[in-house]
DNA sequence: TTGACATAGTTAGTCAGCTAACTATAATGT
DNA sequence: ACATTATAGTTAGCTGACTAACTATGTCAA
């Protein structure tokens, strides 16, 4: 995803408007708006991670993982939760075993099938990461109140539900 | 950027905030919200401009030379405006004038320097283009009155703000 | 005035995503 | 029962970001 560094004035877009009579002003300036906060938003978090040897690739599949009663998921279920393909999970399970946070395991019922299971390592990365992440990230948004949270939570939904009409 | 197709529940975060007292639940929960919301546009963004041969980054820096009186700006300044590096703003610029939408004009003051110039091509290219990514982004924000567009903007705002104590 | 440093752009190599094709195994319908 | 199809995971190769190192040119102070 792009940063953003510039994002258009109103007077650029007013510019802008005039010689595309679709544009909507508002629309498009919220839309930039909450791309741009998001990308560093995004970007702050890798940072936060990287302190940790971590990216957010890898970082999400251990939570999903302790997620898991008994600490474990298919490749192809964590890929589905991540967003990734599988192709990228394996990549992200190697990654993760090397270092011995994960392992793989190999079943018994289905011998297509592995499921990988969070380690004593693993875990312990998280009870490092974890407490770091949820204080940083209380810290960012602490000037937010609990009416202003409702109302993001709203809006998002709303945007999130015109996301069809865009493709 | 991660798709975070499956969002923690209230009940995970409690489940989580029960082994790490430092979990502010709502603001997690807001915050992937946003990262969410963010990702999924930007990826249909891309499918929006896919169709028209261009990605992110490309369509970006066309608008950017489009917003010059002079239809110009030199490759330094365009990397900055757009956060990207000067190397990728080469690759960038390598694509777009391979298939005439740019150009790199060589300036005689420094002979460092080039200049980027948006084509007549490039122009028109955006003229097709801009109409279409304005159509759709007013569809997709139509349900988001001008009320909630200035909250959001607000709110978009005060998180911002606190970005730098997540680093 | 000239040596050290700064700036503009490019090149080479790395990384984490992706798609498409592959192997192995399981499930299914005739 | 067995040929076809579906599923699980991996591999190979592509892409567009990145960093670091490079060439060429400009700037400035001793």
């Amino acid at each position: 995803m792009l940063q953003l560094r510039d994002l258009p004035t109103t007077a650029v877009l007013e510019k802008f408007a005039e010689r595309y009579p679709d544009a909507d002003i508002t629309a498009i300036s919220s839309f930039l708006h909450l791309l741009r906060v998001a990308t560093d938003l995004s970007i702050a978090l890798d940072t936060c991670l990287s302190k940790h040897g971590l990216l957010q690739g890898r970082w999400w599949v251990l939570i999903l993982l302790m997620r898991e009663a008994s600490k474990t998921a298919t490749p192809s279920v964590l890929a589905d939760k991540a967003g990734v393909t599988r192709a990228t999970m394996t990549g992200l399970i190697d990654g993760l075993e090397q270092v011995g946070l994960v392992e793989r395991v190999y079943a018994k019922d289905d011998r297509r099938s592995i499921v990988i299971h969070l380690t004593e390592a693993g875990q312990a990365k998280l009870d490092v990461v974890m407490p770091d992440y949820y204080r940083r990230l209380r810290q960012c948004m602490q000037e937010l109140d609990e009416k202003k949270r409702e109302e993001l939570h709203l809006i998002l939904d709303l945007i999130n539900a015109g996301i069809p009409a865009l493709v």
